[in-house]
RNA sequence: GCGCCCGUAGCUCAGCUGGAUAGAGCAGCGGACUUCUAAUCCGCAGGUCGCAGGUUCGAGUCCUGCCGGGCGUGCCA
């Protein structure tokens, strides 16, 4: 697809695919993978090397056994040659061992700005040219259970790569693959059985299953740390203790190595033997406040084995009992409701949410089609499947006869291409899950879906200050809602400062699409595999790469037209000219031009921190022009003119992108 | 034990199939508001890219070993 410019002639907003398709040429018959060398041109990283530089001759060079740069002329003499060069490109530039240092004309650059003007649901991006078919699989919360940051980071990742996705053209169903059906409702049909208050209930029916959830939970967890967690970690240390005082106590072999080992050995265990210590003291902590608690207590004593119960309710839902179906019929709704708050907060939406309980009578299936396959087998009770390079088996069904997350994982490929028939389906899951995923997709590719593209689109662990996994102070999960809130009501106070904020109305509409936008961009802005530190201060920073920045600086572009009383539409006609005499308006051209780059990398790699460094470039590429270059007060109106057409693409292009994060801006600030 | 991931400025983090002089924000120092939003901007300083080898014209990036850390590792998800 193309996009009329003002002159008649076609231009596509991606300027490097254009070097590209002219390098593959220039390179025929010089290299086997023409496609392959044009790849090699990249954004040159220092201005005096041009806009972009060509690596191609010096690899090519190698391999032909001549000088780089006698390659380069030759590339340089064909590109020159070939028809419009001339309009595209300045003549390149032959530096150091054999770099092509290419620089952009600046009409051309002009030009296309133009067609992005005129085009204003796409800003001049053209999709791609094969699309494919996505399913997206993310946020995926238990309901009943709190969500937790984690699953706010998948909710944000998979929620952007899905809007980048589709907007670069391809077909993208999104689906929730909530935890329905597990031990969770066991627990709050045990609660409800036992505990439940019948008011409290028909009055909020979501805060009673929550409470009843707690406390199942609660007596669960203190009845298992009483039983099995404090003898277990008893054991640990008087474990490593014995290992201690053996390794302490070894005598010094005389081999300078075997003992630098051997006291990293012992240093370590010291290090073990500390932690548990610390576990022990913590969990004894735990069990002293539970039983301070007289009521709980109580319960506690009243209910042995409550653990065991809830998990015999859960038994009796998935062999179809009556009544405890009928109880999951009755309170899933109120579960939905409540995780859906957390969405609606978010503005997320997904095109499906089929859970676990969806493919809750397909399990039998895929485990006799595993097993007729011989690929699994019965182990210890257990059907597991043995795969190549791994020493724990894939398992599919306990020894007890249930089935597990992989048979549902397996079911739910299965579904997805009965159904849907995808290229490629991205779990956006936290990266401990990595293993089970390596086993699902190998299983599958067993079963025969070697087509499908399978991708754990993994993210780092969230931490605290601590540098330990985020956690509120009494070390339970953050509640969702609860950090959101904290971000809103910080962002508050930021607002208040405003002064251009009039009404108390329009201060919190603006601390909303701070604080939330605070949270998502922290989230997409690190690199989505490493760990990151949560901070509010940080996040809601006004300097740096925050969304607040961000927002504010569409606030900044847009208060311009407001301040001149224009209306930017008034100049996205087709006579529209853009003049880049200055070198920041130039930069910031550049920058606009390259949006299209900063997609494509996303859509490359799944990952949205690529495009909050570009907004965050091309933020700064405006923050040096708006210091250099007068707007309103131009020398001239077409200087003027063509300045308010930049600082237009600069918001519109500021404004998609955050949009394609899933983050609002506002108007004023 | 085995497997995966990580180690970049005092702190928090970027760094595009290997490209030219490794970047940003914070913190520190110094500047810029009678001038389009100073909630901002500009400048200075700050580095053995964990260590040691190797591959390469070229390594933060690839390979090997070591040091340090995180996570996972048969019936939770």
């Amino acid at each position: 697809m193309r996009h009329r410019s003002s002159g008649g002639i076609f231009l596509s907003m991606n300027a490097l695919v254009e070097l590209r398709r002219r390098f593959v040429v220039a390179l025929e018959g010089l290299a086997d993978e023409p496609a392959a060398l044009a790849e090699m041109i990249l954004p040159s990283q220092d201005p005096r090397f041009g806009d972009y530089q060509a690596n191609c001759a010096m690899p090519l060079g190698k391999k032909l056994g001549k000088p780089p740069r006698e390659i380069a002329t030759t590339l340089v003499e064909r590109l020159v040659a070939a028809p419009g060069w001339e309009s595209l490109c300045d003549p390149p530039e032959i530096a150091g061992p054999g770099f092509i240092n290419l620089r952009l004309k600046d009409d051309g650059i002009a030009a296309r700005l133009v067609t992005a003007l005129a085009d204003t649901e796409r800003l001049g991006i053209v999709p791609v040219s094969a699309p494919r078919k996505y399913v997206l699989d993310y946020s995926s919360p238990n309901v009943a259970k709190p969500m937790h940051v984690g699953h706010i980071r998948s909710t944000v990742i998979g929620d952007a790569l899905s809007r980048v996705l589709r907007f670069l053209g391809h077909q993208v169903i999104t689906d929730n693959h909530i935890g329905d059906w597990g031990t969770q409702f066991g627990m709050i049909i045990y609660g409800y059985k036992h505990f439940v208050d019948t008011e409290a209930l028909a009055a909020a029916s979501v805060a009673e299953l929550s409470r009843l959830y707690k406390l199942v939970n609660q007596i669960g967890e203190h009845q298992a740390n009483l039983a099995e967690k404090r003898p277990a970690l008893a054991e640990k240390i008087a474990t490593q203790e014995t290992r201690l005082a053996e390794l302490a106590t070894a005598p010094p072999t005389g081999d300078p190595k075997q003992d630098k080992q051997a006291d990293k050995k012992r240093r370590q265990a010291e290090g073990t033997l500390a932690d548990l210590r610390r576990e022990q003291a913590e969990l004894e902590a735990k069990i002293a406040a539970f039983l301070a608690d007289a009521r709980l207590s109580s319960l506690a004593a009243a209910h042995p084995a409550i653990g065991a119960a809830a998990l015999a309710e859960t038994a009796k839902l998935h062999t179809s009992d009556p009544e405890n179906v009928g109880l999951w019929k009755r309170f899933l709704p109120a579960c939905l409701e409540e995780i859906q708050q957390t969405y609606d907060r978010l503005r997320v939406t997904f095109d499906h949410t089929l859970g676990e309980s969806f493919y809750h009578d397909r399990l039998a299936g895929v485990v006799e089609a595993l097993q007729k396959k011989g690929l699994a087998r019965e182990s210890d009770g257990a059907q597991c499947v043995f795969l190549e390079g791994y020493e724990a088996p894939f398992i599919v069904q306990k020894k007890d006869g249930a089935y597990l997350y992989a048979t549902t994982d397996l079911a739910t490929i299965q579904y997805r291409m009965e159904e849907w028939a995808p290229d490629a389906v991205l779990y956006v899951v936290d990266h401990r899950q990595s293993l089970h995923f390596e086993q699902l997709f190998a299983t599958a590719r067993q079963i025969g879906y070697d087509d499908l593209e399978l991708q754990h689109i993994s993210f780092g662990t969230v931490l605290g200050e601590d540098g330990k996994p985020y956690k509120t102070r009494s070390g339970s999960a953050v509640g969702l809602m609860g950090l959101l809130d904290e971000a809103v009501e910080r962002a508050g106070t930021l607002a208040a400062k405003s002064s251009v904020l009039e009404t108390d109305t329009e201060r919190a509409a603006v601390a909303e699409r701070i604080g939330i936008g605070a949270i998502k961009y922290a989230d997409l802005s690190h690199n989505r595999t490493s760990d990151y530190v949560f901070s509010y201060d940080k996040m809601l920073a006004m300097q740096g790469n925050t969304a607040a920045y961000m927002q504010y600086s569409v606030a900044r572009v847009k208060s311009i037209f407001g301040r001149g009383g224009i209306d930017p539409e008034t100049l996205r006609g087709d006579d529209a000219t853009i003049a880049l005499s200055n070198p920041a308006e130039r930069a910031l051209a550049m920058e606009l031009l390259r949006f299209t780059e900063a997609l494509a990398r996303v859509a490359a790699e799944y990952k949205p921190n690529y495009l909050t460094a570009y907004l965050f470039d091309l933020a700064q590429r405006f923050a040096e022009f708006f210091e250099q270059c007068p707007v309103l007060k131009a020398d001239d109106d077409a200087t003027k003119a063509s300045r308010l057409r930049l600082c237009d693409l600069t918001a519109r292009t500021l404004e998609q992108g955050l949009a394609l994060l899933g983050i609002r801006t506002v108007e004023r600030m």
